[in-house]
DNA sequence: CTGTTAGCGCATTCAG
DNA sequence: CTGAATGCGCTAACAG
């Protein structure tokens, strides 16, 4: 068979280098590269051969060994307790838009609340020499955790969590939320309201609890301990405790959800117990959702921007990366966005 | 100052290699490496030593460069619609679930149902040479996409989408949960059925309505085409079309929604115009979700298993990835679950 | 303006 | 059983 110009596209698949290119356009590597990294000095007419090269041969750079020779791996690293709750999928979601548009890749792992899980991520995506990290953990107070985010050299960006003194942060004003919710049903008449949200090792918790706090203060009105369920954001957690809460002798005449997942829980047990909304109990949900929204009837929700809370923190980890820790601010930067109540027919009057 | 037994711990922070540790270890790179990998060919003594020094050091193996000596990135690309559909939130964490089990990384990204936007993705993907890749494209039938899966050597498994010939796939039976949707609301005396879906150029759309058809040719009964919205999955659709469904001269006395998120559109809707379910339409959801649970009326609903979804596509992809192109079966492997009906509140007897 | 070359950090021959 | 040497594909000096 008589050599033709052109050779077939490469061997059955022997991935197509640079160098292949290079030799299919009659030039060297380094001119291949200058062109694909977009180098103006490259000759209008060579640039051509070169892109004709690589479209004849199906040429891909690889990013893998682009990133070996860079340290560069264009790639931010995500860990989020659950993918599966509206909140985390949200912001995973605007996040990873943000950083695309720039270029980066992202890698999302769920830790399930899990801090020895979080622990191996971390470390998995720090191997991977991730450029920068995305971050809610599971407990803030976990020296393990604070351990690897201070010496790592890697920018850490945390949502909805907060280590004032290391990282940036990206949160919502839980606290005014929930303060605004209080106060709400206590300018209805409500006296003995309810909060069942997550724990104090996570931001939410402590925010969600002080707004509370102040709400009451601010009033000069007592809070009743027995009222109060501040050990997790699950749906079962909400389930039960609202079953408990409206077990009691003196139950409740107002209760805040606080946790995005939570009012399912407790739709769930009034449904069980045929508990009416709001006419045996008023209802405030932290996280506005189309369950809010659309049960009946509308449950009054606090609701905060999701979409920019992946922005911010998308816009933020860009920056530390692209100032590779030079012109970079020494001081963490943290943005606190508002959150506002949406009043819907799930609170009535104390009579 | 003396020069004590043990080194700082290398300079600060001049990212350690193994170069470094095979120094402190008094050892040769590649012994390191043999201990790493966990080859037993290696003394104990010497793999302590080994040990110690990567403990001192704070020595991390560096993802990057193993990819590159290895050529494969132990990272899966997956590329969906839209994470913040519930739908695929769960399908993307079951399946990130099981593939960090197996060791690989999971990179996520977005399409919105842009092919274009998609193209890039699939694109970015292969050149960071992903080892296999879970997709669910925006349309079936686009031949870039095609073109793309076909000659990729990568191992790509669909998700709720197909290419018989091409690639592996899991899927759910919306035909016959559509199928059992309209049975059931036939049988309730219903004639006047609306299906609101997707476009047939992916599989759910296609399917729903063929089960659909099927419902009504085993029953005998014509299909009202002016009852028939096939062009859209959105909330926004299912809200446009379901209000001008109810605005028809004869509306239809009974809506199947055939979406995940459409019942959201519907439910708006119908709270817009006083609609009443059952009492004035008799409504059916494909896709079970907490507002179907929990609404007022709870809805009817077509379910599966999503976790399972995600767990039995990354199976396939990793069952492929390790035979890597040896050992798999050449033919694409299929798997279909199960989808079920469960009946709640929202369909009346056709009076 | 373009060619040549030296590594990036590691796994893996091949010697010894 | 361990050390030395090679190269994965690419970028960035450096020469010319």
């Amino acid at each position: 068979m008589p050599k033709t110009g052109s050779k077939p596209p490469a061997a059955p698949h022997a991935a197509v280098t640079m160098r292949d290119v290079a030799r299919e356009a009659g030039v060297s590597v380094g001119t291949v590269s200058r062109v694909v990294n977009k180098n103006p000095a490259v000759k209008a007419r060579i640039r051509e051969q070169v892109q004709a090269a690589i479209a004849r041969t199906g040429w891909q750079p690889n990013a893998v060994a682009q990133s070996m020779r860079t340290a560069s791996t264009k790639t931010i690293g995500c860990v989020l307790p659950d993918i599966g709750n509206p909140l985390f999928a949200a912001i995973a979601k605007s996040a990873e838009e943000e950083l695309r548009r720039h270029g980066y890749a992202f890698i999302l792992a769920n830790s399930n609340g899990d801090a020895d899980h979080e622990m191996e991520l971390l470390t998995l995506l720090l191997q991977r020499r991730v450029d920068g990290l995305l971050f809610a953990p599971s407990d803030e107070y976990d020296p393990r955790m604070t351990g690897i985010v201070r010496g790592t050299r890697v920018p850490t960006v945390l949502v909805e969590r907060e280590l004032p003194e290391e990282c940036d942060h990206v949160v919502s004003d839980q606290r005014n939320g929930v303060r605004q919710a209080a106060d709400h049903l206590i300018s209805l008449g409500h006296r003995r309201i309810a909060l069942v949200t997550g724990e104090p090792k996570i931001r939410p918790g402590r925010e969600r609890y002080r707004g509370f706090a102040e709400a009451f203060e601010s009033a000069g009105l007592p809070i009743d301990p027995a009222l109060l369920r501040l050990e997790s954001l699950t749906v079962a957690y909400a389930y039960q405790e609202v079953h408990r809460l409206m077990a009691l002798k003196e139950p409740p005449t107002g209760i805040i959800m606080g946790g995005n997942m939570m009012l399912t829980g407790a739709l769930r047990a009034f449904a069980l117990k045929g508990v009416r909304v709001p006419q045996d109990v008023s209802v405030v949900a932290v996280g506005d959702t189309d369950l809010a929204e659309l049960a009946s009837p509308p449950i009054t929700a606090v609701r905060w921007n999701l979409e920019a809370m992946g922005r911010e923190a998308a816009v933020a980890l860009i920056n530390r990366v692209a100032a590779g820790g030079a012109a970079a601010p020494p001081e963490p930067q943290h943005v606190i966005l508002p959150t506002e109540i949406v009043l819907r027919r799930s609170c009535a009057i104390k009579s």
